[in-house]
DNA sequence: TTAGAGATGTAATGTTATTACATCAATTGC
DNA sequence: GCAATTGATGTAATAACATTACATCTCTAA
């Protein structure tokens, strides 16, 4: 089995990590996932790591690397481009507040293909691109 | 003194830090840069961290979010738009290889216009956006 | 039924970043 | 001059994030 369009069947670690990312509303750390399970036998760190390792080659989870912290995906299946990432989209773009720490995921064609082009242009060949903006959200800013 | 337009004078430390990563050509981490600069009477990450804070908000200096490690700016003084972030530039990208780590710092105007208008059609308020393609050069992926 | 692959558990360690507190030097206002 | 403030520095300790190493275990395909 490799790099699955649709959802595949997660392992329990995979799916015990996935729905705390989902119930979440917000990003959360390796060991703040890890902390909240505890109480269904997580005991080491490597055990969330494993987890968010397979979640993100499936495109269900996003690393947010200014906060080395992560998100479930925002993306509903089969919504717009299909993209080298497998689960339907090309890069994902995060505009994260640093007041209430909502993050909004979000794709952007024009932004896609111009970095793209740059990279063509440079004969760079990209394998992952990450795009985060930090800033207050509409009600934040306010 | 607040947000100088043209270098400011850099303290000791400040200089130190500079120069080890001018002289670097290529990323480092703070505790590479600590090591480097052991000989010159450094001895915590404390004294490291301080100076890169100031460097980077001097924007002399950008932090690379998914390699945890910092690179001198590689812009000219007074190139092209004069942007929020001093020194003279708007959103920096960059486009990291992951085979000989060498990084490329470029600006594109359109991504940071198409990200602001999206900020703006969203009412987000953007205070840092990052921007980093990691994948292989030219060289690397011949 | 056994060899391989993948998932898991656990401990230890490595790497990155911050908090807390003390000191020192330059500047400002009196 | 000389407090008072501000900013830079030094040091130790700790927090936060991530990986390596090694031992099982389970499923499945030959």
């Amino acid at each position: 089995m490799n790099a699955p369009i649709v959802s595949p069947a997660l392992t329990k670690n995979q799916a015990l990590v996935f729905d705390a990312l989902n119930r979440a509303e917000g990003p959360m750390s390796a060991y703040t996932i890890l902390d909240k399970l505890r109480d269904h036998g997580f005991r080491a760190p490597l055990q969330v790591y494993r987890a968010l390792d397979k979640l993100t080659e499936f495109g269900m989870v996003h690393r947010l690397e200014s906060l080395n912290a992560f998100v479930a995906c925002a993306h509903r299946e089969h919504e717009c481009c299909g993209g080298a990432q497998g689960h339907g989209h090309g890069t994902v773009a995060f505009a994260i507040c640093e007041s209430c720490n909502q993050v909004m995921e979000f794709h952007d064609h024009k932004v896609d293909h111009q970095l793209g082009d740059w990279a063509k242009s440079k004969g760079f060949k990209p394998s992952k691109t990450t795009i985060e903006i930090r800033g207050l959200c509409e009600k934040c800013a306010a």
